[in-house]
DNA sequence: GTCTATACTGAGATAGAC
DNA sequence: GTCTATCTCAGTATAGAC
């Protein structure tokens, strides 16, 4: 990897976790690392996929993270299968606490959130989704297919937007530590797991 | 209102919703609406101002809803507090349910999801939104301030997460209808609400 | 008061010289 | 590999027709 095409990554990483990633301009980046416009395109091919390639560059060990603690939980627990609660810290904490990477942490809240996780990443990251998904079938064998998937999904929502900036929550609980965020988290979508269904009756909102 | 003005909201609604805010140009709103392009800007200002508009001609009917359910859940369950589920149901369930408008749901989970909610709309969101904390405050006194800012905050990501295109959900789930998907979001942040905190140990992951 | 024509600045992208 | 110049299209601003 060329000087340049390192400068390019460092200073859009930085860029896109602190603006988002509409709001940073390639000028922006390339006056931030010092090189010239065409660069980007030279190196990277068009911005998404400049977008694409700082998340790789992540992606790839926090993923590795995420499956070795889930390794370690079900390992743990045999022969039962590993707990709700372990599988989901397995896969939020490594997300959160990312070697002191703040940049990194807000940048993967944007993506999730602006809707841009790309083909690419998407790709990069669904044999880790699929992993946790069976972990999650054998810590709930009687929950349905459909029912663990809306689960997933209103977890990864509760996930992505706790990543971004959380200017909803007061100054004060904002500045808690990482460590206590993800207990908080991994305590929420564990309740949300865990709770029963309810399917047997009309929303009340349309009596 | 005129004429011109209620053709660029109707177009703008519709568009933010099917693409988004950033990859809807002015220029597919005026083609839309059959109107000109600085009669964008006559009427509105700019295209943040005019999303604040769109956004607010429906927000206020919304949030008129949500209050109605939460003072009729209220009233059923005096001398008790609501329960949890009913306050959360009389939030969400405007929200996805709203007159069948499927467009202005998408919108209003694109505008969660990229970061827009505009200060115009954060100011009209936030009596509404001063009015449930409270309800919830007393639906669960024994929980601290902070523990339920972060819940409400979780609770608002999964909501907001949900009503984007469900692209990570099976394709059979996500043809559920709306009744349903109420009922289990519902259902899964009252569980994330109830759900005990641990704070007394280290997250597992540091050791 | 309403709307149109036109132009300005800055965005991402590309071709070609070096 | 790198840089200059240029293209198209975005949001925006304004002058003026009706």
């Amino acid at each position: 990897m060329t000087y340049t095409k390192q400068r390019i990554l460092d200073a859009a990483e930085e860029l896109f976790g602190e603006h988002g990633y509409s709001a940073t301009s390639l000028r922006h980046i390339i006056a931030e690392a010092g090189v010239n416009l065409a660069a980007i395109h030279y190196h990277f091919g068009s911005k998404q996929d400049l977008l694409d390639q700082v998340i790789l560059r992540k992606a790839g060990p926090m993923n590795a993270r995420r499956l070795a603690l889930l390794d370690r939980f079900e390992e743990e627990a045999a022969p039962e299968p590993a707990s709700v609660e372990k599988i989901l810290e397995a896969f939020i904490a490594p997300a959160i606490l990312i070697d002191k990477s703040p940049e990194f942490v807000k940048l993967m809240g944007r993506v999730h959130a602006e809707g841009l996780m790309p083909e690419i990443a998407q790709r990069n990251f669904q044999p880790t989704i699929d992993r946790f998904l069976s972990a999650l079938r054998r810590a709930l064998p009687q929950m349905t297919a459909a029912e663990l998937a809306w689960k997933a999904h209103f977890s990864l929502g509760a996930m992505a937007h706790t990543l971004t900036v959380p200017t909803e929550i007061d100054a004060q609980a904002a500045h808690e530590s990482p460590d206590v965020i993800v207990q908080r988290l991994v305590a929420f979508v564990s309740g949300g797991f865990r709770a029963p269904v309810t399917m047997d009756k009309q929303t009340e909102v349309n009596r």
